[in-house]
DNA sequence: CTATAGATAATCT
DNA sequence: GATTATCTATAGG
């Protein structure tokens, strides 16, 4: 078996999230035959006030509580989707979000279905991310092999940093954005408050 | 470069 | 009825 076949199995998955989120930087994901590697993901706990599994589960997260790996798919903003990686069992509500990827492959797809010719901002954002793979709730629920998404090992380690989260309003001062540092393919830059 | 407003609809209280 | 794990365009430094 390649090297480029192989997949990060369940195990991987059956960790905190912040373990989770830090290490899938780097990692390859591909949906639909286009893709690229992780650049940007967060962490998502059980008793997080940022977490929509805080309050318990509801119809929306239920896909939270589910097996590690399960895919998280939900609309926020009423428009836009929003890619998540359910993990460690026990934690039962704990997920990460796949925030940004540095495409790689099926990039003209992406560009078609984004209408956008930079390639930089082709997957930087979750919602532009989803946007261009062709992400929607249709996968939510399901086990990755099923829904046919595909996330691969690191060829190489990146440099990570971990910072405050995006778009929240609980929890701010949490640093559980994992990003790949010097990356171009950001949502957001990397504050500059951050020490090296 | 940063900051802000408006769009837009499911979800939860 | 309030809130939201966002994006885009636009205005200003």
């Amino acid at each position: 078996m390649s090297p480029r076949a192989r997949a990060v199995g369940r195990a991987f998955f059956d960790r905190p999230p912040q373990a989770v989120a830090e290490d899938l930087v780097g990692c390859e994901l591909s949906f639909g035959g286009a893709g690229g590697v992780i650049v940007e993901a967060e962490a998502y706990g059980q008793d997080d006030p940022a977490s929509h599994s805080f309050r318990g589960e509801t119809p929306r997260c239920s896909a939270m509580f589910g097996p590690p790996g399960t895919v998280y798919v939900y609309l926020i903003h009423g428009l836009h989707w929003c890619l998540n990686l359910v993990t460690e069992e026990r934690g039962r509500g704990a997920a990460v979000l796949i925030r940004a990827i540095e495409p790689t492959h099926g990039i003209h797809a992406m560009r078609e279905r984004r209408g956008v010719d930079d390639d930089r901002l082709l997957c930087a954002g979750p919602g532009r991310l989803t946007q261009a793979l062709g992400i929607t709730g249709h996968i939510n629920g399901m086990a990755r092999s099923a829904a046919g998404l595909h996330v691969g090992p690191r060829s190489t380690v990146p440099d990570i940093a971990c910072v405050p989260r995006i778009g929240i309003s609980e929890a701010r001062e949490l640093p559980w954005r994992m990003v790949a540092r010097g990356s171009r393919f950001l949502s957001r830059p990397i504050p500059r408050s951050t020490p090296a």
